[in-house]
DNA sequence: TAGATTGTTAATCGATTAACAATC
DNA sequence: TAGATTGTTAATCGATTAACAATC
């Protein structure tokens, strides 16, 4: 096992392995080679084992790897395990709907709270969860530590609750606000979903004939 | 001019480029060079001059680049003024909340249409668009032809779905089904947001510490 | 055992960074 | 003009692919 810095290209084709295998195991099948996962994901089956050996010895000499326990190593350094605490800030419409589409629990987090600003939101009910006021949201915090703030409050009051939930203890942030939150990477860790890039990305390729991916 | 093919690298970073020069716009900034475009977005400036080069001469020699025009070509390359139509397809809580929330004019697209299977949503009337039934889908397409389907659909009729707009003609697919779309690319356009595989992401810097991005 | 397939080292390829001549 | 900064070529660095010995 090396055990070198892995980089972040390795890391993203993670949770396309996760889906893969649990595809996989979802249809009966109990063993892979690297040969074969690569021809169904579209990779080479060296790039595969490199993958892997970033984190280990997960197959067997001459005979593949077993897809469930390949998944739960995935799945285990992935942090599936740690059962991290997600908080949401701010359920407008996006908000909303990752709260009642977004399987938390099946890919082993766990949703604690949600916060709005607006009168109409406070109160009420969403996927089993009270809203509450953003106002109280750092004592709130910093007497029920979370690790995940999903950001989905409206583009100008992003920067300042990002450092409010990050003033309060949360440890990473999943950022839907099309904004970029310049943080110290010391400081807390941000994944962006940023819509429009990636919709204007898929625009280029349209606009750009010959140009697929 | 280079007129090699770009990479995928490249044009990711073409969006970001457009958000961070709106942003400059917006304080009233007229022009900049790379090395103060790099040391904002945490990039070279020799990586800032080589994707812009990929595409063309934008700057001047001794003054750097003015923001508006730069703001401009960078639109242009990434087909903002083609105005692509785009097609919603399943209008569930993600669909909706996209309906609602994108701002599709704004950053270039025509949204059309929107098409659900629920007796309740059909007929109703969401960001000015009424929704139709899916089952029309085919026929509307043929008569209104769609750059771009946005796919929201539930995952077990996905690919189903994915068949029938690029049947109907549809370019390119922006996938939110969490499922991978296995087409071939001279076919269609696929362009994925997988929540879960950018929070599983977030979920390995969060427990590999010093794993930094 | 023989055949298959891994894990890993070496080779290649591509992307980023550095350097610098061109020029505004 | 002198200084600044581009566009581009060359150098470096990193990621992917190929090859192969180890071994199940």
């Amino acid at each position: 096992m090396k055990r070198n810095r892995i980089s972040n290209n390795v890391i993203r084709r993670m949770p396309m392995y996760l889906r893969k295998l649990e595809d996989l195991l979802y249809h009966g099948v109990d063993r892979i080679s690297s040969n074969e996962l690569g021809s169904q994901m579209g990779l080479t089956p060296s790039q595969i084992r490199q993958d892997f050996s970033c984190f280990g010895e997960f197959g067997q000499q001459g005979y593949g790897y077993r897809v469930a326990e390949l998944r739960d190593q995935i799945a285990r350094i992935l942090g599936m395990n740690e059962h991290y605490s997600v908080v949401i800030v701010g359920v407008g419409n996006l908000g909303h709907a990752l709260m009642e589409n977004m399987k938390f629990e099946e890919i082993g987090f766990k949703l604690t709270a949600a916060f709005d600003t607006s009168p109409e939101k406070i109160g009420t009910v969403v996927s089993g969860i009270t809203v509450m006021d953003s106002a109280n949201i750092s004592p709130w915090l910093k007497e029920n530590p979370a690790d995940i703030a999903v950001l989905t409050v409206p583009k100008p009051v992003a920067k300042e609750m990002a450092g409010t939930v990050r003033d309060a203890g949360v440890r990473a942030i999943w950022n839907f606000t099309n904004t970029d939150l310049d943080f110290d990477k010391d400081d807390i860790q941000v994944e962006n979903i940023h819509f429009s890039d990636s919709l204007l990305t898929l625009s280029y390729y349209l606009s750009s004939p010959g140009s697929k991916k």
